[in-house]
DNA sequence: ATCCATTTGTGCGTATGTATG
DNA sequence: CCATACATACGCACAAATGGA
């Protein structure tokens, strides 16, 4: 009932998070390990297989390599900052100082599509299921590290009425704003996030290790008469963090200075 | 350079993302795959563990065991709803009602601890690390399944003001509004949000699957003068959405009825 | 209450392939 | 070209959980 691969995995686990094993660092081989336990080589595997499944540990192939305690980088998204109804201002733009403020060199592609509908989008975007939409798909990445996919949906007729959403690049003044100005006032949006593990498309997309969850947020933006977009926003989620900042903003940043500050 | 247990896997995902394989249905048992594709156990095992990982099987042992199809119900948490600086309402209170609402059974379990601060939450609570200060830890579940950890840490300073956040039993008109009414207005927070693998600690306190992500969910909340608590909420990733609803809400209600709804 | 059949869980030994320095 | 270290696959054995006869 033990099971000695747990064992060696929990025995592993506790050396990383205890911080004996610091990340960068590589663990015994596998041949160590086995000398050690004195167990076979799969056993020695299924252990490691539980550390690469919770995100803790790397394998590397090759000569010099070997397994080793993953590293972690942290990129703040403020969520409630970006494209906020009433300060207008460039989604991209926002993103790309966001990113520089953090230190990290920020770049994207754009690629646009028309898609059907599936049954999430739909129903959230207020069309049928299998109705055309304009698919504005931008893969974000930091340092060259693709970091984020985002996916915005529009409604068709919306898109024949501001055809800017047809180009297939980026919108200098953002879309909200570029929406604002043809009459459609983004006045509210609702955010829905949660955690997942990637799908094979993702694995690809955002050169997931194993082991990596994802964020999955959706966004359902608001004018005063319709629905105008949904954003599907895919992070990995080893590398990123979600921020929301709510109340009186103005006060906690009068009375607090530059506080909420960036955390490790 | 293929991968055999790639390959079955893959076929298999296929074949429950494309809905062949519905929820709760079962896999081939590991014989018939074995069979199937003229392969070894070893190999059959190693493509379901993909799939097990990704969060998409479940393994049960015994005679009508098998390999099934996980179903995943989601339980929303509107995380911009509760406890509003200006809308006060009770914390318990209000989750409560919003668990009902959605037509489960919730119930919940109250620890209280003092600890000694670790870095992340000493850094956010703006005490030194080490330090002592209040922990009431909160389990909620929902028809007697957990699904959340909540941990808010309080200040010892605070607590000795504010005698009840000492008492190990739920405070009835829940903490925001009980400091409020002692003078510690909270008028903002800062919600940090991320994705995870789950420790040991969460897979045993929130009975969690493999391939089961967590969402870790750090609030800071603030008054006009200081930091008044930190909470840390740790979901079961595969059984709830995070929901926030920001800009002119009421505009949002007026015009659009009870909209944003549920959504499946 | 016992025993049996089914199905997954754990572990061993071995062989060969692949990536890297 | 070789040595190192992980990747993949085969075959075997026994244990543990569960449900039915």
């Amino acid at each position: 009932m033990s099971g000695l691969a747990r064992g060696i995995a929990a025995q592993l686990r506790d050396q990383i998070t205890s911080g004996q094993l610091r990340p960068g660092a590589k663990l015994p081989t596998e041949d160590q390990l086995i000398a050690q336990h004195g167990v076979s080589r799969n056993t020695v595997r299924g252990a490691v297989a539980h550390l690469v499944n919770e995100g803790l540990v790397r394998r590397v192939v090759g000569r010099d390599g070997g397994m080793v305690v993953r590293e972690r980088v942290t990129l703040t998204y403020h969520a409630s900052r970006a494209e906020q109804p009433d300060g207008l201002r460039s989604e991209s733009d926002g993103y790309f100082t966001e990113v520089r403020d953090q230190g990290f060199e920020p770049s994207q592609t754009f690629e646009l599509r028309l898609v059907m509908l599936e049954t999430a989008i739909a129903d959230r975007l207020e069309q049928e299921e299998g109705v055309t939409a304009v698919l504005r798909r931008c893969v974000r990445s930091v340092n060259h590290e693709p970091t984020s996919i985002q996916d915005s949906y529009y409604p068709m007729d919306l898109a024949e009425q501001v055809r800017e959403l047809m180009s297939p690049a980026d919108i200098p003044q953002g879309t909200t704003r570029l929406l604002a100005e043809r009459g459609h006032l983004q006045i509210a949006f609702t955010d829905e996030l949660e955690a997942r593990m990637p799908t094979p498309e993702d694995v690809a997309l955002l050169r997931l290790g194993q082991g990596t969850p994802v964020i999955r947020y959706l966004r359902t933006a608001f004018t005063r008469e319709r629905v105008v977009r949904v954003t599907v926003t895919t992070f990995a989620g080893d590398r990123n963090r979600v921020v929301y900042t709510l109340g009186d903003v103005a006060a906690l940043e009068r009375e607090h200075g530059r506080r909420p500050k960036q955390h490790p």
